[in-house]
DNA sequence: AGTTTATGTCAGCCTTGTTGACTTTCCAAG
DNA sequence: CTTGGAAAGTCAACAAGGCTGACATAAACT
């Protein structure tokens, strides 16, 4: 019974795939080395503003969602408000992001890249899309697309739980 | 000019896939969803043993590699001696780990889980093992053999940064 | 005998997370 | 117009887990 730890996969119907504990092993473990090489560029770059992982995921999500409020950014980094404001705090001061007042809404404050926190930005992902795509380029695009899938899926499974049982952005 | 910022990724000559910088950034962030949700559950079962995710992965690689040393170790995690020891202390205080002296050299330190050890990482890698399952089943099977193609390929990338520029080990 | 290696340990520092308590601002319901 | 509560910010204190530097010990190597 080689099977007996087999996880059986199974598209719709179609065809079967069966990974065994070790090859989800392999799997886990990769997702860790890939990470850590994922972050490994940027985080060499921070070093040199003085930055950590903390300013870069929020400079990443200013730069999607200009004008996002800090409880937006809150809810969707999972932190709290103090950590947050800590990073906030230090990218303001040095003139990297702009905290505007809302007009609407004057409690609220908006949230945008300066050209130097852009300039920044553009180094900082410029590095994990190159390493990206090294990794594509030698995985061929059958490979690429099907990483996109299953990686989309486990951001959404992701997705779902913290909005189930955490949402509460405000802790 | 659409494809003024697009990364031509292509195959073997077969095909092309060009993949645009707002493609890749949604790639970056997926990553990064992924990884926490892909963490989020070893962590809420560490909790309850007053561990974190340095204990998760000494106990990971001690069990892929029973008997593996303290500085086979220290260049797998990349990290210093003193974080290694002080995770790797408490879990031998907590019989999770048995740190055996070596026979052949006496200065090395053998490393196994204790029966203890080993239903603690089979609760934690069952549990990242089940979120893939979920993540693949949701792709199908060609998805994710292109999943594990690229993942293969970007923990290469990493096993080779970290072996040409610093693989001292011993800091 | 002297040097290098493997490990462990002490002390102290940094980043980034946490909780709890408190204030200020200000929208909106009563 | 007052007041409740949401949004934001601040202070203090703490913990995990990184880091450096210094030092100790035993074993192995030369």
């Amino acid at each position: 019974m080689a099977d007996r730890n087999a996880a059986n996969v199974m598209g719709r119907g179609e065809s079967l795939l069966f990974l065994t504990d070790d090859q989800l092993r392999r799997g886990i473990e990769a997702m860790f080395f890939a990470y850590r090489g994922f972050t490994a560029d940027p985080d060499r770059i921070l070093q040199d503003y003085g930055y950590g992982r903390a300013h870069h995921r929020a400079i990443h999500f200013i730069n999607r969602s200009p004008g996002t409020t800090v409880n937006n950014l809150l809810s969707i980094l999972g932190v709290t408000k103090q950590s947050l404001n800590r990073v906030l705090r230090t990218l303001v001061e040095d003139g990297l992001v702009d905290s505007r007042v809302g007009t609407r809404d004057k409690r609220e404050r908006h949230l945008f890249l300066t050209p130097k926190g852009a300039a920044l930005e553009r180094e900082l992902s410029e590095a994990q899309r190159s390493r990206m795509r090294d990794a594509y380029r030698a995985a061929g695009p059958e490979a690429v697309a099907g990483f996109r899938t299953v990686l989309e899926q486990m951001m959404n499974l992701e997705m779902r739980r913290q909005y189930m049982d955490g949402g509460d952005g405000a802790r």
